[in-house]
DNA sequence: GGGCACATGTAAGCTGTTACATGATTAA
DNA sequence: TTAATCATGTAACAGCTTACATGTGCCC
């Protein structure tokens, strides 16, 4: 039931792969890869989710089979009705997932866990962020070199720009974090 | 099964719910409301989550009941297993829950969505991200006042930053995002 | 007396992951 | 030839939300 009428929560994974087919036609394996690789950061898929919907979605009309019809290695392309129903459904309200931060959760009951530990979490975070960072920049050179991809590529380097947006944040917190926490009246020895 | 050694998925929840109760006793309820206010940002659970986890830990020894026994306004108070298991939870390897950013799939497959719907959401992910400025700041306040709180205050006042952190970069991305979407070419009309 | 916040709990069901099973193709 | 990558799929189950059912105490 994916277009239907119902206004229950539409469920997000049609959208990603009907957009991850509105690109180019792939694959179930490549629509896996790709969201990894370039929307990873936003957005994840497991194979568990991405095949049950792709052969919904074909049921239903909105993407079709191109060669090996039976078999392996199907490529699907998105159909003129599917293209529609990408439209509708990008337009339909925002459903935030909830938040689950481990990070913050730890932090925040970081009396708990000890100072010692919680510092090197926070640490651990911002290196996570610098990590991030180089993985942004890769991106955008691959997003940037690619001529192939022109159409969507001024949308995909916003995506990026808050990845990096998002990263510096977090670096900038780590570095203040641990300042602030180095500050603290030194604990008795054990 | 909260604290076995099967070293599967351990629930987060028990994580959540025993932190809470490390602060203070606490009804179910209260748990509910303050990790809704508190920690709403980075963490969230539903009431479907925190009575039978409450339950649960009751029956390991995590926690007790005080007063009301068998029936309502049942206060939970951690035990000193309790304070134990809590310790090695958070001592345990983050584990992020898989990223689902509604904003940033539109975003992504912004060119058809359309420029004009994409710039919409970008802008009002900026006001979001204002509004929860404004919430940052009242909590912080509020941690800040309340003394009862003095021996969490520094860790929790370290997430309400990272929050912060994250907001100001959402909201500094919305108007760069905006800006560079009108630097684009017009597009012909209709 | 009516409404709201406080309070507890359960059941159904959706969403999504993990683990498994299987096989083709390609590079070392 | 053997390992890695590409490729397809399913079943079991974990996790979590939603909706419902129920009741109390307080304030206006």
């Amino acid at each position: 039931m994916i277009g239907s009428g119902k206004r229950k929560r539409t469920t997000q994974t049609a959208m990603a792969v009907l957009g991850a087919l509105s690109v180019e036609p792939m694959t179930g394996y490549q629509v896996h890869a790709g969201l990894r690789d370039v929307l990873g950061n936003f957005w994840t898929e497991s194979f568990g989710q991405i095949y049950p919907t792709l052969h919904q979605l074909e049921a239903d009309g909105l993407v079709e089979r191109r060669g090996g019809d039976g078999a392996a290695k199907a490529l699907f392309a998105i159909t003129k009705p599917g293209l529609a129903a990408l439209k509708l459904l990008l337009a339909e309200p925002i459903q935030q997932s909830p938040q689950r931060n481990g990070l913050m959760l730890r932090v925040f009951f970081g009396r708990q866990l000890g100072k010692r530990s919680c510092r090197a979490l926070i640490e651990q975070a911002g290196r996570d962020a610098q990590a991030e960072l180089a993985r942004f920049a890769q991106l955008r050179a691959l997003i940037t070199s690619d001529d192939q991809y022109a159409k969507d590529r001024p949308y995909w380097l916003l995506t990026v720009a808050a990845g990096e947006h998002g990263a510096r944040a977090a670096l900038a917190w780590s570095k203040e974090a641990t300042r602030t926490i180095d500050s603290w009246p030194q604990q008795r020895a054990r």
